[in-house]
DNA sequence: CGCAAAATCTAGCACTGCTAGACATCCGAG
DNA sequence: CTCGGATGTCTAGCAGTGCTAGATTTTGCG
């Protein structure tokens, strides 16, 4: 039973020691860099290995993107204002921040297509959590509308200035002014900047 | 000299039949599908012959891309309501509905990253209609607001609403109510569906 | 027609994700 | 302590990728 027990200790150990790697490795050098072969070389195990504890490659990259939901709603969680503040723009800025500095685990998350639940099945904690901090941001404002639609129009807008500024599509010039223009364009009317 | 126009002219035309063909494979199958060996099959020529037309393969997803925005940019176009209703939600409608029609091009064009030069450098011109089309549908709207940064946050939005949707990120329950709440939120203080 | 030049193809490289089968290590029974 | 089966790991290889050097064919002019 020990031995059991530190047998799957060790596996969960190395399974962990996996994601790390590849997770490294993609902000290191970007996802291109992840090969298996190349992760097996930083994990100092040989190829087999990798696929004895995930079914392909792809289902590597998932594990890494579903603790990286996990970052991120850790992260909107300590940027909520401590009071009066607006939450909308404290989760806007933080959530556009971990895009900015972290873009390979973000697109791992929300670009590349990946099998992860999202619909009816069985959708990740981590991934429900992070909503779930949009929807706290967006509760303040919300009016009368319907509140998970509007958090998804919230979400959707900082998705769209997030990877379209990573592929350099937007310019730079407008980066202040392109969320003070989101923030109110969803707060009730109010149009101008700071809230 | 006729010799030499012919020949431009044949080279020309095979040019775009590459190019049709990796978009038309890539539409019917993935860009996964779209590999140099299946497209030299597809347009009836060796590998060699793509890249004496291309750089590389990227080149080739590059023309593709340019072109879908000159598609895009045209769509837009046609999609400008005769008089009275909203430009912005025409406008919005169908760049929706270009997305979800055609993805994988839709993905050459905005989601893959390519070294198309949007900043500074020779923006090709069919992405300037495009994004012309989007100042034009933002323009009744803008108020007192900038109007490049005000169309930047609404492409963004739009193209973060697109992918999001595309990836089965966002639930199909509110895909109405989410348009009308982006629509509402940016027209200036109106925050009823229609407008 | 003959022949250089231009166009095209064949065959191959180094790489990818993935896996069958050989090999090593481990742990418990005798 | 030793042996044998089970578990774990690795070596070597497959089919596929983007890309290219060099052989081969086609072209059009003198």
């Amino acid at each position: 039973m020990s031995i059991q027990n530190r047998r799957e200790r060790e596996r969960a150990e190395r399974h962990q020691l996996i994601i790390d790697a590849a997770r490294e490795l993609a902000e290191e050098e970007g996802w291109d860099a992840v090969t298996t072969r190349r992760l097996a070389e930083k994990v100092e195990y040989s190829q087999p290995v990798l696929y004895s504890h995930f079914k392909g490659k792809d289902a590597i990259v998932r594990a890494v993107a579903i603790q990286g939901c996990g970052d991120l709603a850790r992260l909107l969680r300590k940027a909520r204002p401590s009071r009066g503040e607006s939450r909308l723009r404290a989760a806007a800025e933080a959530y556009l921040e971990f895009a900015r500095r972290r873009p390979a685990l973000y697109d791992a998350m929300f670009v590349q297509q990946s099998d992860i639940p999202w619909g009816t099945d069985e959708v990740p904690q981590e991934l429900l959590d992070a909503f779930g901090e949009l929807v706290a941001a967006v509760e303040p404002v919300r009016g009368e509308r319907d509140l998970e639609a509007l958090t998804e129009v919230f979400w959707s807008s900082l998705h769209g200035i997030a990877t379209l500024m990573q592929g350099g599509r937007l310019r730079p010039v407008h980066d202040e002014n392109r969320l003070d223009l989101l923030l109110g364009a969803l707060s009730l009317g109010q149009h101008e900047n700071g809230l």
